[in-house]
DNA sequence: GTCTATATTCAGATAGAC
DNA sequence: GTCTATCTGAATATAGAC
């Protein structure tokens, strides 16, 4: 059916965006059901183990779509200072308008779950990995050695999550773009 | 009474070390009332406007016991780089010990409430303004203009901000290190 | 004033009508 | 198979006994 997969696109995408912005024990199956204008009954036929299996599903969803425009970035910019600063820049536009403000991206999830469920925890982990990689290949095909553009992907990712929690908490882009400010010093020119 | 400073001081203890470990949504107050052995009303009592109320007073109450630390390796260390860098160690050395992980000082609460209650996103970015002030007071110190010792401090903030996420995330203090790292890179020295 | 018992709402989940 | 009505437990909060 048609219907059928629309309806799981569909739940996951506001599943996804509530998520980000709410947080796991903030956003209820009632409050994605509503917005979606789906029943609870098509909830549970598509995920049938419930709101942990949604939410890694969600994970995966949002974390492919930041892939996405990370690697976009990756293939328009010459070097990777410039397309990291893209990235960031992009991120931090969304505190321009605060209607925009679209949450944290995995790290909010990831900090309320780490402790308490291993699956989501893992889905987590593994888009701060794939983020990682996307960063650290670009180095490498800018001269980096493999084991130092890890250490650089991993330090550039941990920057950018902490800067999105202190803009949301101010809500002011001011601590991402300090961050976008410093990158040349971390990633400096090779070869 | 002396029973009564001790209730308030027991139920605030044991609601930061829940807030912070759990967050706000993940934390129930008869959790809270549970693990400090005290009865509900004893909360309601100190602590009448519920559950807001009580968590603002435990980020505060987090927030001191942070302070406190910062300021006391920024008095014992020479130089500010050394100071931000035994702090991270500090931070980091939770992650030796998995059951030793005593949660994200206030960055988790701060990320879910930060758009659902402003009362208490004062009190986290109140926090956040305090830890980076003793920074910045040492970076005074030390040569930098006023300007740029607060920017640097709330760069190192979010940094350890993120750094934190990313550990709790990975069960592991790499990401910290590596933050620990390169904090000479970003704190350079004057005069 | 300290504590217990209860009210009320809403969460996640399910059973069953159609 | 799609959707509705409902179950069960836990959440915050309150009322009132002692």
């Amino acid at each position: 059916m048609v219907s059928k997969v629309n309806s799981r696109e569909k739940i996951l995408q506001t599943a996804s965006r509530l998520f980000q912005l709410q947080g796991y024990h903030g956003t209820g199956l009632n409050q994605i059901i509503k917005e979606s204008g789906l029943p609870k009954g098509s909830l549970y036929h598509h995920f049938p183990n419930g709101k942990e299996e949604l939410a890694i599903e969600a994970v995966q969803y949002t974390s492919k779509f930041i892939e996405e425009n990370l690697q976009k970035l990756m293939n328009e910019k010459e070097g990777p200072v410039e397309a990291i600063q893209a990235f960031i820049r992009d991120t931090a536009s969304q505190f321009d308008n605060l209607e925009d403000i679209k949450g944290i991206p995995v790290g909010l999830l990831a900090s309320e779950t780490a402790l308490i469920s291993e699956p989501l925890r893992n889905a987590c982990m593994q888009a701060f990995k794939n983020w990682q990689m996307i960063i650290a290949k670009k180095l490498i095909q800018n001269g980096y050695e493999k084991e130092e553009a890890t250490k650089k992907g991993l330090l550039v990712n941990s920057m950018i999550g902490g800067g999105i929690m202190h803009s949301l908490t101010s809500k002011d882009k001011t601590p991402l773009l300090v961050i976008m400010e410093v990158i040349p010093l971390l990633i400096e020119k090779k070869g």
